[in-house]
DNA sequence: AAGTTCGGCTAGTACATGTTAGCGGGATCG
DNA sequence: CGATCCCGCTAACATGTACTAGCCGAACTT
């Protein structure tokens, strides 16, 4: 039998709480727990009820704060596919030369992965446990993010500047590269972001024989 | 109510079918059902129903060729892990040049995983849906196969062949260009298997700065 | 002080799922 | 021709899980 239960009185409960932007602090922490998670067992593999454990709650205090599990899922998913494509437009605003456009894309893609790994980690593994009509949203703007890093490098082979034989490959793997960096990267790593960021944007400098 | 059921007659059914190599026919089918649809849904969201569906059959039949659903991935990752490891063995074996080295393990590692995308993919995907023993099992052949690639940097920067500033980095790169492939590769796609090859070998070379 | 809101909780519902039990038909073997 | 084996099936079991219903204490409001 279980023990009789009282209310707990942790941080995070007290409405006297730091307000938080971007929304109720419960809320902020849930899609946190709910993210950490998704990102070590999987979406399928994580329940209610370890989401709650993880913000110190009940499976079912949850829907006090958030709607449905698969919303969770969809918040996580559009959210980093929106600034992720914000970071792309801001990296590539600055200059016109093809060369630098792909360097500091790649250099806001890699960090991206690297910064925000979890999010990235999620976004990638997880876009079969969307579902309709998120999962078309979502997908819309990785074809787009895509397409735009394909026309930067069709751009410098356009301009003579890149020599490799083909853009659709050289972007993909460009991409590739990012997303294994959201694998294996930690911020306690023998590597630090920068260094990860720096080397990568050389990378693909090489990969397209630019320069 | 569910109309009565008799014995279907498929062809995988018949007693008199070609008898394959690698188990009992029927067994090897199941594997690849399966396969495809860890690969389409992920483990969790497979069902044992699915993979009954898939070769013509109810789920609780299955057990008559398989002991669970947890031993068809554990099949499935250490195969894979172990054929991953045996190309890469026969690639590198014919020459001690490190850059000749390094090109062969690296199209034998992309040619893995264009021509088994499906084993490559649900192998790099669903490490975490594998129960002990065995994952602790395939983790270790994974880190073996990691470690392989590095060796094959540091030995080409030590023989002054390579320029790179770290070979954890470079061996990474490589190793994620060609798990990239296992996701978007196609076979009817515009891109053949050895063009894809061909290219990422020269990709890994530029990578590390040799030639 | 009374009422309202917030946000916990337990209990319960409806359903899905891995797996076992046990049945039965057809092919094979002696 | 009878026994056995193979391999399908349905039924059932045990468990897990998303989510709902409804209760209640504490804090804030007026």
């Amino acid at each position: 039998m279980p023990q009789p239960r009282t209310h707990r009185d942790t941080a995070a409960n007290r409405p006297g709480s730091p307000p938080a932007a971007g929304g109720p602090p419960r809320a902020h922490a849930i899609r946190a727990a709910a993210l950490e998670l998704f990102t070590q067992r999987g979406y399928a593999a994580t329940t209610m009820a370890d989401i709650g454990a993880a913000v110190g709650v009940r499976g079912p205090s949850l829907y006090k704060h958030v709607s449905s599990k698969q919303a969770l899922l969809a918040q996580i998913m559009t959210g980093t596919m929106d600034a992720l494509l914000a970071a792309h437009r801001t990296a590539v605003a600055g200059t016109e030369d093809p060369t630098e456009r792909l360097r500091r894309a790649t250099e806001a893609h890699v960090r991206y992965h690297a910064r925000h790994r979890l999010e990235a980690f999620v976004g990638n593994r997880e876009i079969r446990s969307l579902e309709e009509p998120h999962r078309t949203a979502v997908l819309a703007r990785r074809d787009a993010y895509e397409k735009a890093f394909r026309e930067l490098v069709e751009a410098g082979i356009a301009a003579g500047r890149f020599h490799v034989a083909s853009a659709r490959l050289a972007s993909y793997a460009i991409l590739d590269l990012g997303m294994g960096v959201a694998v294996w990267y930690r911020e306690d790593g023998e590597l630090t972001e920068d260094q990860i960021v720096y080397q990568y944007g050389d990378f693909a400098l090489l990969l397209v024989g630019a320069g």
